[in-house]
DNA sequence: GACAAGCCACTACACATGTAGTGAAACAGC
DNA sequence: GCTGTTTCACTACATGTGTAGTGGCTTGTC
């Protein structure tokens, strides 16, 4: 029952970059978050030793002997529990409260809006 | 304008008990939490001192010399900011998708849903 | 086969956070 | 007025995080 390994903010850049594309190599990935985040490589490389301690990647050898990481959990998995730590920390873990908050406090779409509800349906039944 | 600090979570813990009461000494304060965290009092004297130093808490002199303390943000400004953060964070910023994840994460009552129902109607308006 | 270039494991170091301990100052009782 | 209790400022120290630097091993090239 592998749980989710809790990540950092810059940890969570790079599961985003590994989740997005994987495998990658240290160098691909550093290229790859240089726009946004502009580290050194061996930044990058640190980051990655602390996310396989945690086991939120995993490695592999390619052929030429140099390294591959890919994420070794769900996105979705470690969406849900940042977004349950998150509702616990700031709303005491009701969703009411959250969901009312996150509604008032952003302009939706009436397109946004009249789906949101068809989905507040649907929770009802499943 | 006064930018909302960050806060840590056991940082966060003392704002709610000072939102939920104040002004409060430190050692009312460490009965206060006493159930939920069993803190030393020098602990949260640490605290407290971290969380003036921020910005997030005044103190004033009571009559008796002993030091008060008590919120120097609003609550709802602080939810407001941390929810802007793990928005950006987790969600990109994007306030659909975020709604969606915790209504289909969340057991909600039919009654929770109306009103939900009711308040994203009302968020087209305002 | 020595050298440059890439890959990697280790180490480094500052600041944040969790969680206190120590020792001085002030006051309360006897 | 000496002593125990409360309050506080300072200091401490381990662990986590952000952000690298160093130096060894491998391999492709003259």
């Amino acid at each position: 029952m592998s749980s989710i390994p809790d990540t950092s903010e810059s940890e969570w850049s790079l599961m985003e970059a590994l989740w997005e594309c994987s495998p990658q190599t240290a160098s691909e990935l550093t290229k790859t978050l240089r726009p946004t985040m502009n580290w050194a490589e061996n930044t990058v490389r640190t980051l990655l030793t602390r996310l396989i301690d945690k086991g939120a990647i995993k490695t592999s050898e390619n052929s030429s002997g140099t390294r591959t990481y890919l994420p070794a959990v769900k996105r979705e998995a470690c969406v849900r529990a940042k977004g349950e730590s998150f509702l616990q920390r700031i709303f005491g873990g009701a969703a009411k409260p959250l969901l009312v908050h996150f509604a008032q406090n952003s302009k939706l779409t009436a397109e946004e809006v009249r789906e949101l509800k068809r989905i507040l349906d649907q929770s009802l039944h499943s």
